[in-house]
DNA sequence: TGGATTGACCGTAACGGTTCAGAACCAATT
DNA sequence: AATTGGTTCTGAACCGTTACGGTCAATCCA
């Protein structure tokens, strides 16, 4: 018995006697041939086993893949186990699936920069999510003649993009603090950069950070400090490449060590913020009454804490992104969509002790 | 000016005067030509706008997508905010990343049964994963040639298949509750077929289920309770369709309502755990005094509430998944795998007590 | 009864690559 | 001078499908 090749299109049409665009009829367009003859090819399919159509011969013809590539930064489990990005991710995935399109997760290996995973993916368009501008992966995107979205993180001028308007919600829970009186800070943001530095950032490399996200808070807080006469490049910024409640907690542990007179620890994220939470109760600090700490984002586990914290909306930026990405076609489509934000004053923000009470108590 | 067609690699090598071949040597086998030319080639593609060899072109002609098909539950929002999913869902996210495989989730569109999302997907096989075993979804993914793997929820002969025992894993713990002195139990459990049934589960309904799992654990639990004399017909089961913390204290309200005199409650999802316990503080019920509580999986927040629960490692899990199907090649690898559980002994289960006890207090 | 319309089907030409057997050329070896 | 070996490049076949523009016979209408 000899090994018989796969049935294919042309030759369910030879055993039939008709012509492979019949078969591809009865497939794609029924109304295109009698019923009669189209069970009469279906059935033969079936006895030949034929699976139905190549999906992958039909993208190359018809030039649809049917998918939408995501690009995710290079650490995966950060997606999967931040609140945030999974957010965005099921946001996503549910206007995909509106759509029927799939989602396709290009794979970056962490190792090395292998971009041929980029150049592999068949798919009908990319949305990038959480990637440092200079990211080789995102230049290869962007080079792909596929149209793009970019989910706020990168910053590329000129392609489509979704996000919040980083700069100036932050900005509100910034002046929220100075109008309780706070105005020897310390913030701790996530990575700055692709490097890792677990450390302080100076003010240059804030200023040149590679992740917008982060860099438009930065800004934000500068913006607010700075107009209430606070010294900006003396206020303690300290960095954590990996994003989790530990980073976050010995990143404040650093921060506090450095400069104990703080009176309010501004997270960049509500996972850093929770690190901060568990820090100050580890040295015996309250909050809000010791330590005022706040976040960034809104999640779930924040809310359970009271953060006070600003609240993005993820899930809906993730469908955003999917709706603008499959509306690409659609030249009077709308090409960057900001959403709103709100301040939520949870329990961990509160005037800052006065340096009387810091020594004997209230 | 005209509309430019996008460059192909063919008109490429028609500019350089070169043939296809050299062209496409220049991307995929650097060794297989000078220096000198390939500079030329790349140079050229640059200038020209060429992106690079047309991925799904290439996929048709070596018959290799670069992507793993993952087909999950109707409920896509199911699959991001169960944790247990959530961890398969990482596991094979990793392991695909490993391989430098894409990760293609197919659109499952909830309303009509669209089963053309499945033929659509150009993929070099299939994860299988939360199915019900007779979900059309799941037949289309076996029609298709490629090799599939089925991660213990639609449970198909012959199929390459991951999981754990749950009928085994369970009967440890339900033996648990038996030498501690339970003999009048209630489950919790998920949903058993595709249609929706919120409320009691008939003992047929129970054996015929089409999620494998539940099956599974179920039977477990009758193989326990029947060997010491439970009559397991009995035993009230509560169903709930939706996999949420609220079905889970919706259902341990139905069910305690329906028998008072139950001393534990047996749940088959650590989600559905957490809703028994709300329900359980919400009316004075002590845990474990009153009544004893168990679930299943090993979630962080079980664990974080000291859940009394089989562990199983659904990272794991996924990674295994991603790696047998990926090593589909190799004829000498394993068609089943199976991984360990574990007892979780939290503080949510103790003995009952006693009819005086209940009446007079301990 | 002639002309237009409709339904059912077909032939050809892409779609954009990869692959493999060999041709052409040149240098080194026998 | 003939052989060998290596490098560099080419030609043609092939991957499996769908788009496009037909043909042809049957039906409809006035």
């Amino acid at each position: 018995m000899h090994v018989r090749r796969p049935a294919t299109l042309a030759s369910l049409a030879a055993e039939l006697g008709v012509s492979r665009t019949t078969v591809s009829n009865a497939y794609n367009r029924p109304d295109q041939l009698s019923p009669e003859l189209r069970r009469r090819v279906l059935e033969t399919a079936r006895r030949l086993g034929y699976p139905g159509p190549d999906p992958v011969a039909r993208s190359l013809r018809t030039r649809k893949a049917g998918a939408v590539g995501l690009l995710l930064t290079e650490n995966l489990s950060y997606a999967f186990r931040d609140p945030a990005a999974l957010g965005f991710l099921e946001g996503l995935a549910l206007a995909c699936e509106g759509a029927g399109q799939g989602l396709h997760l290009v794979p970056v290996n962490p190792e090395r920069e292998d971009v041929a995973a980029v150049h592999r993916a068949g798919v009908d368009g990319f949305v990038v999510y959480s990637v440092p501008d200079d990211d080789p992966h995102l230049a290869a995107v962007l080079s792909r003649p596929v149209p793009t979205v970019v989910a706020d993180q990168p910053h590329v001028e000129g392609v489509d993009r979704v996000g919040i308007d980083d700069r100036a919600a932050i900005t509100v829970l910034a002046d929220r603090l100075i109008a309780l009186g706070h105005r020897r800070v310390g913030v701790v943001c996530m990575r700055l950069a692709r490097d890792r530095n677990d450390g302080f950032a100076t003010v240059e490399r804030a200023h040149n950070a590679h992740f917008h996200v982060q860099r438009a808070r930065l800004a934000g807080l500068e913006d607010s400090f700075s107009a209430v006469g606070v010294d900006w490049k003396r206020v303690p910024v300290v960095e954590r490449f990996d994003h989790s409640v530990a980073s976050g907690a010995s990143a404040a542990a650093q921060l506090l060590d450095a400069d104990p007179e703080v009176t309010a620890l501004i997270c960049t994220s509500d996972i850093l913020a929770l690190g901060a939470l568990t820090e100050a109760r580890r040295r015996g600090l309250r909050v809000p009454q010791d330590l005022t700490v706040t976040g960034f984002d809104g999640i779930t586990d924040a809310d359970r804490v009271g953060l006070t914290t600003v609240r993005q909306p993820v899930l809906e930026k993730g469908r955003a992104a999917g709706k603008l990405l499959l509306a690409s076609v659609d030249p009077t489509r709308p090409r960057q969509i900001t959403l709103d934000t709100e301040l939520v004053l949870g329990s961990t923000a509160a005037p800052p002790r006065t340096a009387e009470e810091r020594w004997f108590g209230p």
